[in-house]
DNA sequence: TGCGCGCAACCTGTCAACAGCCTGTTGACA
DNA sequence: TGTCAACAGGCTGTTGACAGGTTGCGCGCA
């Protein structure tokens, strides 16, 4: 077998895997998840799949269906997205209030700051290249730079668990090359606002940045179909 | 044996009844959970007792230690206690300001503002009688009549989860009357922004209710603590 | 008397097996 | 030919048992 015995318990490393294989698209949304069969893929028993199940639906990814019918990937509906677009930006606003503040108070390492910029200019580099993975790599980075940098760890869990599950419904919103220098335009906008340390601007951006750009752009790619 | 047949599946039953125990504190914080001594007195098995507290797990009322050591019911720190009200008060914030959207575009019904109003009336009577666990209860069903005229699933049930992680540490900042003027002061000047349709206010409003009201209130009992 | 080692009990992590229910199919009857 | 009912298979819900690790206690030694 290939399971060589890895440290990590294995309700955590099932969960690891299935997560991956959900949003991977592998595990297509309302597809039914056998327990035996799932159990044999991951090479373990039903117990430990079970827990790591318990905990993906707690996490939205998995939905039980009614007892005796087991559990399902869940499929997000047009409504379920828009409402995630909306927490993810009230909890961007926030962040980025809280890095206005920061600044404003002189709390905010001026290194972090210019380091959030230089990732800013590097995005703006890849969007004129047209390298839509590279670009896409940095803004992970960048928007995980902007959490850690705003110092909540309730705030940074809440948005990469809404995240997450958004990512249950896959798009690719931002291939194009306008579309990625739109988005980091408002990038540079939301540091902007930090650096001057005006908390409701940065705050409006943010939002902006999640619903306004975001959403909006989820939207028209939605009418494309 | 006193375990009549429920309906339920046995590990949703589980995790409400470990929910209860938890948030009433007959299960101390810190406390460390055997699961054969839990699976007697709940009367069921490890299987589906392991399943609830995964789920549990996620909704951050256990947490598991190192591999090997088991669960423990979490100990909520200061800190966390604090990020926690802050995003209470975002969520508060936003489905205020869609009420007040909701006012201003004909979209509300009038007959639920007023039962709104009418609900904060009676606090205003329990209040001023000093029957706190009247107040209490209808303080509940007051937050749950505004999440559900605000129309959002999401930050309804994102407020619930973080409400119930907040129990964790159970305080007791409304039993004096004062306190309970002073919060039903704040829903009534809420309710008034959503009903002049200003949204902008009626956000600045919830989040204050939460954050600048109840906030305060829980360091201030620290301070008495 | 204090410290360290070893043993024993316990507890978690994991698995395989049993019972009941749901589902899909097949066959008979109107 | 359409519909209903009975049956078979599979799947979930649940349980009890086994293996490995951890903890706490007691004993021996310095």
């Amino acid at each position: 077998m290939d399971t060589l015995p890895t440290q990590l318990p294995l309700p955590e490393r099932a969960r690891a895997e299935l997560e991956r294989l959900i949003l991977s698209g592998e595990l297509a949304p309302g597809s039914r998840l056998n327990e035996v069969a799932l159990a044999a893929r991951l090479g373990l028993s039903r117990g430990p799949l079970r827990e790591a199940l318990r905990g993906l639906e707690r996490d939205g990814l998995v939905t039980a269906g009614p007892a005796g019918q087991g559990m399902s990937v869940r499929r997000l509906e047009p409504e379920e997205m828009a409402e995630l677009y909306d927490m993810r930006a009230l909890l961007q606003g926030f962040i980025l209030a809280r890095l206005a503040e920061r600044r404003a108070a002189g709390t905010l390492a001026p290194a972090v700051l210019e380091r959030l910029q230089a990732q800013v200019a590097a995005m703006e580099a890849d969007a004129g290249a047209g390298d839509a993975a590279a670009y896409y790599a940095r803004n992970l980075d960048f928007h995980d730079a902007l959490h850690e940098a705003a110092g909540h760890r309730r705030a940074a869990t809440l948005y990469g668990s809404l995240l997450k599950e958004s990512h249950l419904a896959r798009q690719r919103s931002l291939s194009r090359p306008e579309r990625m220098r739109e988005s980091n335009a408002e990038h540079a906008a939301m540091l902007a606002a930090v650096a001057e340390g005006d908390p409701a601007r940065a705050r409006a951006l943010g939002e902006a940045h999640v619903a306004g750009g975001g959403k909006r752009r989820w939207l028209e790619s939605l009418g494309q179909g």
